[in-house]
RNA sequence: GGGCCGCUAGCUCAAUGGCAGAGCAACGGACUUUUAAUCCGCAGGUUCUGGGUUCGAGUCCCAGGCGGCCCA
């Protein structure tokens, strides 16, 4: 590998290293001198493996080429020193003597954030740092714009999720988080495969929302004329998908929910949803604590781990309980689906929960465990055993009248998934969307619709199955210790910034325009408003 | 939706109601072993927006925008 010659070799890099002399200008086109392509041998970790530990003033012989950002200079008169800095965020010196560095002048004029490729031999200096010297360099992108402060970074938190890609480069802990969401995704898919589940993609159009207790988006199909709904959920589709014969399925969904957004809720998150023929919920509550177990280990080297400053234990099995033995725990009474209703009403008003008149005693149980134990929970619970009425989807309890085997499990006060035995009697499901649509039609808006292709696939049988939805962000808040929800994804949902001119005029977003210059005429827009015909001038703008 | 906090140079932050500043970055110069290099010089502003009070507003008041935290 290492002796493979280098695309880039010293006397190529010197080539182009004269013509980067230029590049201190920053009004020269960006790509003047940017090759097409460019080859490291070796990420910057990689040359620090090799060349771990060496005494001061060391030579190796070896020659590397290596690309990242110029991150730091230190320029000393015929000496210039530079920190490189790499994707993953590993940082090497470059060292750079006038005499031996092509076009010394214009190396020395490189701005911090440029991206660079290096050409030289592995060393250290006199203090014993390991370095690149600078034996053939290249330009490989400007940066046009300044970088943040090179020791403070970005603090303002909105800045960071807008540009991102500068935060990544200056915030460690953003970069570390991400990528570790990255890995866990990817260990994920390997376990669940390793386990005999295939990963399917379900749509995310639905005609009819469905899968769970959500306010959907709204979209239009032009061609169709049809109004179709961004997926709260892709359920149906994957227990349609067992009636057909994948027995064990996954999916990795991107889900939309229009509700509100705190530092617990983006409008768009993921979910892994699981289903498994021929389960029950306690296969999946198995499977569970021993993926996330699997996780923590992985990711972060134990079951026990620090969140937000207090300890956490996920080493399984967890702790199973039902919900009416936590709430006893927390505030002492006794409360089922079978509590007279005025009993349940009084409590939810003892204890600041508020209710409604529609909500039945399934919905009551719900609200006052919600609002007075689950954020009560810190160390991983299964929570056993919901209310039929809260869970039009989910099985009937085997034993006890009037609830359903689901379980979610709470870590850190907070949901971390949601799965049961599910519910395979079509003629039973249909009076459970029946329900849900009474209630829709009372002015439930999360209240779910009648899908009669989803009991028609019922009809056809589905065996008994068991499935789990687990949010995928929450998991990587927990593994990544961070606190909120944003920091977990890479672009979270903001407002567009003031003044952007990124959102096309209404008409722009209707059928049949051609070019969107063309049809924002400003003056017709002047109904769709100020953005309107400021998409109109943008992209006048942009075109001549 | 409610409460509190924040918004000043590219970035990080100052500024009793009295000439809007510093560090870093940029720009010009010095410097051959630095580690956020150092030193000299120079330039940089719609103080989020719009009103108001005042001789005078970054600062006080009102409305709005965006964000954060807490609550619902």
């Amino acid at each position: 590998m290492t002796d493979a010659a280098a695309p880039a070799g010293p006397d190529a890099a010197s080539d182009a290293g004269a013509d980067a002399g230029s590049v201190g200008d920053r009004r020269v086109p960006a790509d003047r001198g940017v090759p097409y392509r460019f080859g490291p041998t070796h990420p910057l970790a990689g040359v620090r493996e090799r060349h771990g530990e060496l005494p001061a003033g060391t030579e190796t012989g070896e020659v590397v080429t290596v690309a990242g950002r110029l991150m730091l200079r230190r320029v000393q008169g015929r000496l210039a020193f530079g920190t490189l800095q790499d994707g993953p965020g590993d940082r090497i010196q470059l060292f750079a003597p006038a005499g031996s560095t092509p076009d010394f002048v214009g190396f020395c004029a490189l701005g911090l954030g440029d991206w660079i490729g290096v050409t030289g031999e592995v060393m250290t200096t006199r203090k014993g740092e390991l370095s690149v010297r600078v034996d053939g360099w290249q330009l490989l992108a400007p940066a046009r714009r300044a970088f943040p402060d090179k020791w403070h970074g970005l603090s303002d938190t909105d800045t960071r999720y807008r540009q991102r890609y500068v935060d990544l480069w200056v915030t460690p802990e953003a970069r570390e988080t991400l990528r570790m969401r990255s890995r866990l995704v990817s260990l994920t898919r390997r376990w669940l495969e390793d386990r005999g589940y295939i990963e399917v993609e379900t749509p995310v159009f639905h005609p009819i929302p469905g899968g769970a207790l959500a306010r959907p988006f709204t979209t239009h199909h032009n061609a169709l004329d049809l109004d179709l709904y961004l997926r709260i959920a892709p359920e149906l589709y994957l227990k349609r998908l067992v009636v057909g014969g994948f027995e064990r399925v996954y999916e990795i969904a991107r889900v939309f929910r229009n509700e509100g957004m705190s530092t617990r809720h983006n409008p768009e998150f993921t979910m892994l949803e699981l289903y498994e023929a021929y389960g029950d919920y306690h296969v999946h509550m198995a499977l569970t604590e021993e993926l996330v177990a699997h996780l923590a280990t992985e990711l972060r080297g134990s079951t026990v781990l620090t969140y937000q400053g207090r300890e956490l234990d996920l080493t399984p099995p967890w702790r199973r309980a039902t919900m009416s033995d936590l709430v006893e725990d927390r505030i002492g009474l006794r409360l089922d689906v079978a509590t007279p209703i005025d009993e349940l009403r009084r409590a939810c008003d003892e204890h600041g929960v508020t209710w409604e008149r529609g909500y039945g005693p399934g919905k009551l149980v719900l609200e006052l465990y919600e609002k007075t134990t689950e954020a009560a929970q810190w160390q991983p619970v299964f929570v056993l055993d919901y209310p039929q009425e809260v869970s039009p989807l989910a099985r009937r309890h085997r034993e006890v009248p009037g609830l359903v085997e689901r379980f979610e499990a709470i870590v850190a006060g907070r949901e971390l998934c949601n799965g049961f035995s599910e519910l395979v009697d079509p003629d039973d499901q249909r009076a459970r969307f029946d329900d849900q649509a009474r209630q829709r039609a009372a002015g439930d808006a999360d209240a779910m619709a009648v899908d009669d292709d989803y009991l028609r696939a019922l009809e056809y049988g589905l065996p008994p199955t068991v499935g789990l939805g687990i949010g995928i962000d929450r998991l990587v808040m927990l593994m990544a210790d961070a606190p909120s929800v944003r920091d977990v994804i890479l672009f979270p949902t903001l407002r567009p910034e003031a003044g952007d001119p990124g959102v096309p005029g209404d008409a722009d977003l209707r059928g049949d325009t051609d070019l969107r210059g063309d049809t924002g005429d400003p003056g017709a827009a002047g109904a769709a408003g100020a953005a309107g015909a400021a998409g109109a001038a943008g992209a006048g703008g942009a075109r001549s």
